[in-house]
DNA sequence: GCCCCTGTTTGACAAATATCAAGCGCAAAA
DNA sequence: TTTTGCGCTTGATATTTGTCAAACAGGGGC
């Protein structure tokens, strides 16, 4: 029994040795933050891997002065694995949204375990290319979409996720959500003006999609940009012999 | 002595036993291709892994109607390489630039092989993780930048990389080039205009960067969006003890 | 050498997005 | 309750980017 008790059963630990689990996590801690605090920095070398066991992260980049935010994490989500892999310098930095609890894994850990645990190796893996396929997923979604059809497509998943009974809250700030689509906040308050037009009404953070046909309609969401992927990697294709 | 001789000193194989390799290999295939061939298409699952051996291959996806292009791969690129590891179904397709010979690896080899040897294991992960970071360059470029930044910087990374004596040719069609960029033919044709004020000159597909100060001073590269990487992961950091 | 095809450029215009400034509204502090 | 601050919205305007159509240019086949 160890502090980490919360994570042992991750898929990214779970098929992995006591011992090696125990390895992986000394000298690694938990955390807790308080709101809008940074964590790391773009261009700082990556010591630790981390993962969010509780709260929201923004991942941001800036360049020339502007700012974007590249994801928003939630727990179990895993940051910076492909800079600890690498031994490389973060592309992107990272900040509490919410009140957070994080735990931090020595980079260094994480890379001598992949050496010695097959099962690790395979967990690590999958991870990364979850990773990269949203990276993909989300740079498809800037490419090919205007504004409005970006933020619609975000509806639609939302709707989606948080059952179908046609209303949630956006679960944060609306500026936060803009850099995160792509767009300025005011940009995106036209954004949702338009949507009136797609059966979305908008009342301070709270949506309520009253014709999700309609808005589906519109927004054409696509598995190959808007699917939220497992970590876990199928052996075998699901349903098909 | 295999078919796959060319390939044996890459760094994807260069580390794992010749039994492993041997294995890796059966049941793959080298296949030449004349331009503008279809290779894959997204949305259809991974039966191969893909190696650029020789020629150059464009990485592209489509969302209602548009198009648009991803990456530009060369020798010895490979792609695929998410898709094949978790068995899903391909987020981009390919398809042959110029005339192309290409190494095609059974998913199933690589996912077994991946098992049983830790150096294959660990470059894999080195150049998944490669893959990623090269996709949030990709996704951080587009977000932050203007099309003509994206433009004077795409022309500053090609001046370093041909020899900085001042003059190199577009490797790629400019309709193609657009795409890549995230603009149209059109606003490609705009944007090298733009550029005529910050030094650079264009005559059919040769570009002149008369002067590379003004250029740079312009483009502002950042090694964060656009370093180039290796696949090659330090075990330690480089000059630092 | 000439023609045709295709890719590129240019121009006029429209749409999308950003910028700047002002006003609004809600919630926390006084 | 009132005030204040901050995030959001709205309006006016500028910039960027896309669309459509036409002109242009160069290379391959005849």
């Amino acid at each position: 029994m160890t502090r980490f008790e919360e994570i042992r059963s991750l898929p990214l630990f779970a098929g992995i040795g006591d011992e090696a689990f125990a390895a992986l996590t000394r000298g690694a801690y938990v955390q807790n933050f308080p709101p809008a605090v940074d964590l790391i920095n773009e261009g700082e070398t990556a010591d630790f891997l981390y993962i969010v066991a509780s709260g929201s992260v923004e991942l941001y980049a800036g360049w020339n002065g502007r700012e974007t935010s590249v994801a928003f994490l939630r727990p179990y989500d895993t940051f910076i694995l492909a800079a600890t892999i690498k031994n490389a310098p973060y592309l992107m930095s990272a900040r509490t949204m919410t009140k957070s609890r994080l735990i931090m894994i020595p980079s260094e850990n994480v890379r001598s375990i992949f050496e010695t645990d097959t099962e690790f190796a395979r967990a690590i893996v999958s991870e990364l290319a979850k990773c990269y396929r949203a990276s993909v997923r989300n740079l498809k979604n800037e490419k090919l979409r205007t504004a409005v059809e970006r933020l619609a497509n975000y509806i639609v998943k939302h709707y989606r996720r948080e059952g179908e009974d046609g209303h949630f809250d956006l679960p944060v700030e609306k500026r936060k959500l803009a850099a995160r689509l792509g767009m300025t906040p005011e940009n995106l308050s036209r954004a949702f003006s338009a949507l009136k037009n797609h059966g979305v009404e908008v009342e301070g953070s709270r949506i309520t999609i009253r014709e999700p046909e309609r808005l589906i309609a519109f927004a054409k969401p696509d598995p190959l940009i808007d699917k939220e992927e497992t970590r876990e990697s199928p052996r075998a294709p699901s349903g098909i012999a």
